[in-house]
DNA sequence: TTATTAATTAAACGTTTGATTAAAATTCGG
DNA sequence: CCGAATTTTAATCAAACGTTTAATTAATAA
């Protein structure tokens, strides 16, 4: 059996990250299906046996590897909305940049191997099988709520409908200059670069914010027209 | 050797149809390396040797369950394009629409199927992995780049980076009301129900549109600050 | 040292995978 | 009705799959 993270000694720590770090890798480029474990044992220079050693299943794998980065991200972004309500009602801009940023900040962070994680999200975020709603619903629903109400409290105009689609569409426009597919630079013809942090940030932000003030504007749910 | 689809006849039609449609609804359900050939057969009632018998491989399969769809959207957005800018330069708002609305609708079909393929946009257009990029590029290029094109004739204020930018970002919005992950509904209570083509349509175009006025307000790309 | 535990290995398990084959059934023009 | 072309079938292939096992090595505690 597996030793407790905080116990474990000498080589084992290397071993357990290896594979987290090469299975994220996997899961990213090719799906869950797509990976397979002997792939990922030999990406991350270690016996094949090992990956079930310390996580027991492919299952239990993918969901080692979202949790591992889901908890920085939602630490930071659970930091950086007390310090935004600490005083005041902050401005739709700055909500919205706090909720993005964590992820974006990540994405671009290929020396940790952020870039493949980002992938990651994108994936199982758009994936209506049951074990990516499962991941997305214990890792990310929480805060989720959370954001969807501080939207609310900074657009007092926005219903919870529209403060949840608002909410959907943030991230998904976030998530689509993470997922890396180089479309954006083909369709540009290398006008668009999504490798500058602060200027994907900018801009991500400004579409976010003026689409939010729409769905605030306009009611388009529960209308009795 | 399979007969051109033109020249088909009795049972094959039936069983190449039946097989597209499976493939499609395996391919969006658990991505390319997820999904069997054998179940894929199974669920067409077929035997398992006419999937390579019509399509040969795995990989032309999932070409041709993109382009059946892909070549109707495509018809649908030019003819919706030519009428737009036949007479004057359209308002944002109809431009929008016009390109949004194809997807929706068939995404919203689901006597047709609409919804599976629907899914598997989302999939293909969110991969980075080759054969991800080769469909997407091969199928929705062409379309991509005329409506970006068209997008700079009607806000005459958007370069060409922030075109690409918008319209990739309006795409991603829409898309993310078809994956159909069920997050948007949970996060809400129920509040949130994407069944109503008109009222999606509506919403995605509101946000989409205020996102493309701020990324021409604003300047983000090349700015030398 | 010895006993115990944790980490690692090579090999194999049964199953499923994508793909191929050759024969059988079906369809259809002449 | 015949013969040729097309469609369908069952059987089989090697390779890869996730997982398990038993044995071995390395580290730790008594």
């Amino acid at each position: 059996m597996p030793q407790a993270q905080a116990v474990q000694q000498g080589r084992a720590r290397d071993s357990r990250k290896a594979i987290l770090d090469a299975a994220e890798r996997a899961f990213a480029d090719f799906g869950f299906g797509g990976a397979s474990i002997r792939a990922i044992a030999r990406d991350a220079d270690v016996n094949q046996a090992m990956v079930h050693y310390y996580y027991q299943n492919k299952d239990q794998l993918f969901s080692a590897v979202v949790e591992r980065r889901a908890g920085d991200i939602n630490e930071r972004r659970d930091l950086a909305l007390d310090a935004l309500f600490d005083n005041a009602v902050p401005a739709l801009e700055d909500l919205v940049e706090a909720l993005l940023r964590p992820t974006i900040e990540l994405g671009h962070d290929v020396e940790r191997g952020g870039d493949a994680y980002a992938r990651l999200i994108v994936y199982f975020n758009n994936s209506a099988d049951e074990r990516s709603q499962r991941v997305a619903e214990e890792n990310y629903d929480p805060i989720a709520r959370r954001s969807i109400d501080a939207l609310m409290r900074v657009l007092p105009g926005l219903g919870r409908a529209e403060a949840v689609r608002g909410y959907l569409f943030a991230i998904s426009v976030a998530l689509s200059v993470m997922a890396k597919t180089g479309r954006a630079a083909r369709l540009s013809d290398g006008l668009c670069d999504d490798s500058n942090t602060e200027e994907t940030v900018a801009t991500v932000v400004a579409f976010a914010c003026a689409g939010i003030r729409a769905l605030a504007d306009g009611r388009f749910e529960n209308r009795q027209d």
